[in-house]
DNA sequence: CTGTTAGCGCTTTCAA
DNA sequence: TTGAAAGCGCTAACAG
């Protein structure tokens, strides 16, 4: 045991008062005459006194953290968005812990499990594909919990997010709007992503399409466009349902000596920072992650807070037209 | 008051022991009977009993927890590091809680204080300038912390990281064994960031550069590319202490018309994982962070286990030679 | 306005 | 091998 640091009691010893009335004036009670608040104060202060956050949260039930459980960090849409998380908790004085599920729902559930025994009072989810045990878990220990990245109105859980399908047929039908009659698809894993299979659905909703799946990361959106490119009949546009795999594109292209959008078109989902400074420009469908990971932090802490219910919210996806795309020649 | 969850008294009165009893079965103590260990694991099965870990905290004086305060999520080389922390944590049945700093001590202070008062036992800073108070304020909590992307085997606290100065003297060195008589380094911010100080130090240390400032972005790159290409004397070879910068520094480049490596070499500083796709392919620094994430959970957790003393560690790191520099016309 | 005291759920001696 | 009981530090009635 290493030598204990100052406690509650220490701070009342003091000031020769008793441990309640620290504590009053610790929860901003008001109950307090100000000269005594004062010379509690002053003590903490003194002793550099900092309650047990253990002691508290069992005393209250309430540890005033939140659980995100991602994909991958390492892809910057998911930065974007716990950068938002975090921001948001912290102005309410909460905490984020994460852990990340590489989209396999094993380690979900692994991570989920671990971070409510860490004591996390809400969850956020990435998509809404999650297996039964999961959302059981959660709902056994009444622990609220909403899903990202997605919006879904008959979803029984709060669905916080984009319409992926909308969105990804909007995409395609813009496309078309631009005279592109071949259009070819590039796409991260399906089988770990539920919104990159509501996309392609949607896509193919608005018109036939090719669709090439690639690592999300450049390096697989290069290689899916390489595949694009070697169709007998190469489309005229390349729709990335990523950034990422848009920059991936633009390499794969301009290694093949095509220019974008003089030979071929390409076109992004995210509008990540850089995408303005492209040469040329991408054009993208912008996504909110900031704010939606802004009303995901602020609904989860309002639930904790007062009790209301969370509520499902969509977020507008917008094209944002820039110099990637061009008619077809 | 929420209806209330299993506890292990539920779980003792449903096989009829002590909790005392289900206690050892939980915490993998051997002096229990293996029926017995039978009978309660499977009521805690059947229960869901799930620990709280408050009063589990509370009663160990551990929450195994570790805090991490960077200065951004949203850059890749930040996101890259976290991802290796989380991991290495998880596979210890740690859990990372993080806040953001923006290189600004206060917010930093202020996170170190909310991280602390959340129950974090540990805590991972980056880079090695930081108030006295927050050093004292660990100190007096007796909670450990290491000093990461440095390192300083002169430093008081435990650094984990490379040698900044001699990393940029290197590459530095390197541009002008390729015969580079005119460098302009871009680099980010200097008043938030000592690192970028450091290697600016360094590649000032191994022969006379410019230096071009601009944010830690893809549009700061850019800006700081254009900035030193108007230069009366242009350079002929662009050194950027992030791949990031660099890529923005190639859009500039390739915005005024400049090929890489034919009229302009540029390397980076980091390897990102898309700098192999580049075209040209990036030649830059290799920074092993995501070793260094590894390496700061670990001597973290084991110090918390064991108690064995942090301990500073170097990491080197290496030229990734790739075809965007080559000698000057 | 302030003090007393009973828990919160779990771990950990100490006995049996 | 098991149980009883004393805390861990704090909050929240309840008294005064």
């Amino acid at each position: 045991m290493t030598r204990k640091v100052g406690t509650i009691r220490d701070v009342a010893d003091r000031v020769g008062l008793s441990i309640a009335t620290v504590s009053r004036v610790m929860n901003g009670a008001r109950n307090v005459a100000p000269a005594t608040r004062d010379k509690v104060l002053e003590a903490i202060r003194a002793l550099n006194y900092l309650p047990n956050p253990a002691a508290r949260a069992l005393s209250t039930a309430k540890s005033r953290t939140v659980a995100t459980v991602i994909p991958s960090i390492e892809h910057s849409i998911y930065a974007k968005f716990m950068g938002a998380v975090e921001r948001t908790l912290a102005e309410q004085g909460y905490s984020l812990v994460f852990a990340v599920s590489n989209g396999v729902a094993e380690q979900e559930h692994a991570a989920v499990q671990k971070l409510l025994g860490m004591g996390a009072e809400g969850f956020i989810l990435s998509g809404q594909a999650h297996g039964a045990e999961l959302t059981e878990l959660l709902d056994l220990r009444r622990v609220p919990y909403v899903f990202t990245s997605v919006y879904d109105p008959d979803s029984a859980v709060p669905t916080i997010g984009y319409d992926n399908h909308a969105l990804a047929a909007e995409a395609v039908r813009f496309l078309r709007g631009e005279g592109h009659e071949r259009i070819a698809v590039l796409h991260g894993p399906l089988d770990t992503n539920d919104r990159a299979r509501a996309r392609l659905a949607g896509a193919r909703s608005a018109a036939p399409v090719a669709a090439f799946e690639g690592a999300l990361d450049v390096a697989g959106g290069k290689q899916a466009a390489r595949a694009a490119l070697a169709e007998a009949n190469r489309p005229t546009a390349l729709l990335c349902f990523s950034d990422v795999l848009a920059l991936g594109a633009c390499f794969a292209l301009a290694e093949a000596g095509l220019s974008v959008p003089g030979e071929m078109s390409v076109m992004g989902f995210d509008n990540l920072d850089w995408t303005s400074e492209l040469v040329p420009p991408l054009t993208t469908m912008n996504l909110p992650a900031r704010k939606m990971g802004q009303e995901a932090a602020r609904q989860l802490v309002e639930r904790l807070e007062t009790g209301v219910p969370l509520a499902s919210a969509r977020f507008d996806g917008t094209i944002i037209t820039r110099g990637s795309v061009a008619p077809p020649r």
